[in-house]
DNA sequence: GTTCCGGATTGATTGAAGTCAAGTAGGCGC
DNA sequence: GCGCCTACTTGACTTCAATCAATCCGGAAC
């Protein structure tokens, strides 16, 4: 594949690192922060830490990121844009894991099996941070709190990962959902009550074990309630007491 | 709480570490047997694991290990017995995350908020090792082998809790459990087609997400269908085929 | 503007599993 | 042995969400 292409086709491999002068904005806020940003280690440890991170990307939505079974050799941050991760069941129905704003990281699941063991796809133009995990896992050796925060991010994964086991209504598990996307976008300090929902219902359904047509009924059904108002993807949560009774049923596994 | 008791009923917490020389009985199926077995790490490193581990239990059936909310400081390696993880939702009910027989480990998901995100009780009589977390980290600063294990560990435990995530029949989720538990029993050395589920079947249905009922159901259509015999709590699986057929609709998250 | 298309919504019906209620069977103490 | 208690099973009925089928709507291309 050439690289003459438009920005907005190139192998977004093959795009070269940048140095935009961004760490201010996007850094804050990477679980990572604290790790690549210029605090408590020392210049020599830093710069080995910015060596082995790149960045990747613009993915355009719909690219693939890696495939299941692709040999794991890093894990990766999102910087701008979304990422969902899913696998494909024996009759072709996708199930989706999970979705990642900016901030958050992908990938962690792969340590064992030395595999990606799901499918990682863009859904929106998105830019990644690079860590190669075998790189990040020498340093750790010899950075006591970069090891401590990998072992923080892979436990808080694990409880991630059980939020939403048992059965809850359709009701309960969206009202769960619409708070959890709130208040990871608070994190980055976006409102929690006025918010985007950038996927489409199809992978909300398929993340919450539902069928299309139940979200849509579902999302009708608290519209009508007047506990939030949606319109195309925006959503306002207009009575959050009530979503936060909804979801109460479901617990909360530690997440914060 | 009295030292005189009978062993029985005495505080499991005090019992005092033993050195029963079954090292090489328990040891070697635990998770962490290549940790804590004499190879690879020197006489000096060895000894200092050694010291942070602790032998607790014996635990009785229903005694608590820990409970929700408890301070963070150790994890747990079944020795001997049964343990189940669990949470109570808001209405009352429990929802159950895990069984752990013995090789496995428990407390991963805790090390994030630094406090137990479930309870933890003994299904059965039940031995464990306890790790400091703490003394366990320092120890991998210097040991990358035990690092690495530890990541791993972690890794595996977030594709775990991921198991079953999807909308799956009963007999689907119930013929994969029953591969699962197969499955974890071989590693040990036991049959995968002739073998006890020591947990009540209450429990097996708060951790598929099904009424007892339809586990009862579900026990029934296999019996009637000759796919596997069930008498109380052994299993007999008569055809293991029939089994993973159904259960292949449940992707397996890169689990051995 | 008009057309087309895919995602989203709505309605009608079905079906799998939950609930409720009753009955059975082991295991244990006496 | 007997009774009791708990776990499990079975049957009848209900319900919530899936499915099937028909629109609807908004955005992109022309």
């Amino acid at each position: 594949m050439s690289q003459l292409h438009t920005a907005d086709t190139r192998d977004p491999w093959q795009a070269p690192p940048v140095d935009d002068g961004d760490a201010e904005r996007f850094c804050s806020t990477c679980v990572f922060g604290r790790v690549c940003m210029p605090q408590g280690f020392s210049k020599d440890a830093l710069n080995r830490l910015h060596c082995l991170i790149e960045h990747v990307g613009p993915f355009q939505a719909g690219q693939t990121i890696f495939r299941i079974n692709d040999p794991f050799s890093a894990v990766f941050s999102v910087r701008a844009g979304l990422v969902k991760t899913f696998v494909i069941d024996d009759k072709g129905r996708e199930q989706v894991l999970g979705f990642y704003t900016p901030g958050e990281l992908i990938g962690l699941d792969a340590v064992y099996p030395s595999r990606y063991p799901c499918n990682a796809v863009a859904l929106d133009t998105t830019l990644l941070c690079r860590f190669s995990f075998g790189a990040m896992a020498n340093l750790a050796q010899e950075l006591p709190g970069l090891q401590q925060t990998l072992f923080q991010l892979m436990s808080k994964d694990i409880s991630a990962a059980l939020w939403g086991k048992g059965d809850y209504s359709a009701e309960e598990k969206f009202a769960g959902f619409l708070l959890d996307w709130g208040r990871r976008l608070a994190r980055r300090g976006f409102s929690a009550r006025n918010f985007n929902l950038p996927m489409a219902r199809t992978d909300i359904a398929s993340f919450l074990s539902l069928a299309p047509e139940t979200v849509s009924r579902v999302i009708r059904k608290l519209s009508d309630d007047g506990v939030a108002r949606f319109d195309r993807r925006e959503v306002e949560l207009l009575k959050p007491e009530a979503l936060r009774k909804l979801a109460s049923a479901i617990p909360n596994l530690g997440l914060d």
